[in-house]
DNA sequence: GAATTCCTTACGAAATCTTTATGATGAACG
DNA sequence: CGTTCATCATAAAGATTTCGTAAGGAATTC
């Protein structure tokens, strides 16, 4: 069931990588590697990768320019820099580039995985949005039909109901704020009528939460909103 | 490879500057200097320095006039300012006035070199990475889905908490004044309300730190306000 | 006109925020 | 060396806001 993420490792020293790829591959990604620029290339147009991981200091075709192609060629994938400390001014030329992040060495194991799955959502993220479906956990949600299942059972929703899923999901994870909601499905000059929005999003509980008390989908952010929860 | 800090000494007395200017130097700072306020803005105009040192007590325009000025013409640009032992007062001016962070005299020139260098490098970093993500030891704060994460493991904040979580991590590593808290959380006609800001702190500490007796992320500047430890 | 959808109100429950009170800590002072 | 005073930490109670939910009526659709 878990897609596990495939990253491409680009680092010219062995032990580095060799370090990398076994702590990235205890911790559920998919590790390629390469030991230089052009080595990358050509992996990459063999595989499909969900982010690289890129040495900035290389010999041969440097970090930069390694970076500079692939977004060229790629354009979309994330690609994470490792820089050193203290040398900033690479970041500003790696960022123009068409770097994601970075991650200085010598770096906390965490800090990388936490910035490399956040690349790798965001690029997610980035697709979903022109597409008319989306699929988070057991629902799934066509926009062009108007339509909504749960684990192949349809639900029936108003165009209310369906206005407000649809919003929700489309930006699952991160929270949506009352006023956003009320602007965008009643109009710009509701923005205070919440009651109208707690009326709606327990109507949809109860038609898609196996329990409407203890909802696993649509959770509310008390103070701010309601987010969808994500994948 | 190292890219010498360009550093600004700014200090009427002439043996103190001479003495700042050997130590630094040989440290691999290049070095300004200037004997006054005036001084200082004219050669802030030559040089591109990465970062001020300023005396606070000074003859003519004052190190606090003089740090206003500054950090209204160079946003940016990192003012650290000597002040003398037990004038709790004039730090928190200097915090006002734009300062980043403050070396108490007498000094070590390590805790000063320290200082320096994570000011210079806190700046930079600033530029390059405008990031959505904040990871600082074992804690990741998301500002886009609002969540925050210790060791993979989620930590639920209410939006005040969150809220000044947010703001010194942002600000990590230099001290955030009781005043700018309070404006910044509560509103600007909220400034001598501390009561609030040491409840608040307090829950969060008991929230993240392992020990909230003891805390190693967020700590208390005395008289001053609270500094969340930098990387 | 029956069914559906939507708007509106109301109220107990829960979460969050504010306020007060008390003990701990540490510097200032005689 | 002990006292005084201000700041800080902490707990806990009180006030306020927000949430969930049911229910009734208006508007709309078929």
């Amino acid at each position: 069931m878990e897609h596990r993420s495939k990253v491409l490792v680009v680092e010219d020293d062995a032990g580095i990588r060799q370090s990398l790829f076994q702590t990235l591959n205890a911790l559920g990604f998919v590790i390629g590697e390469a030991g230089n620029g052009e080595d990358a290339l050509v992996r990459l147009r063999m595989v499909d990768y969900d982010a690289v991981l890129l040495d900035i200091n290389m010999p041969g075709m440097g970090g930069i320019e390694t970076c500079r192609k692939m977004s060229q060629q790629y354009p979309g994938l994330p690609i994470i820099m490792l820089t050193v400390l203290d040398e900033e001014d690479d970041k500003v030329e790696a960022l123009d580039a068409g770097a994601d992040d970075f991650v200085t060495k010598p770096f906390q194991i965490r800090e990388l995985t936490a910035r490399l799955r956040a690349a790798i959502r965001r690029s997610k993220a980035v697709v979903v949005a022109p597409n008319e479906l989306i699929v988070i956990g057991d629902v799934t949600l066509d926009r062009v039909r108007h339509r909504v299942q749960k684990l192949e059972v349809e639900i029936h929703l108003t165009p209310k109901e369906f206005d407000l899923l649809s919003y929700l999901m489309e930006h699952a994870g991160r929270p949506a704020p009352y006023q956003r909601l009320l602007t965008t499905l009643w109009g710009p000059e509701y923005g205070n009528e919440r009651e109208y929005l707690r009326v709606l999003v327990n109507q949809l509980r109860k038609k898609m939460e196996d329990d409407p008390a203890r909802p696993t989908y649509i959770l509310t952010e008390s103070h701010i909103g309601y987010r969808f929860r994500e994948s």
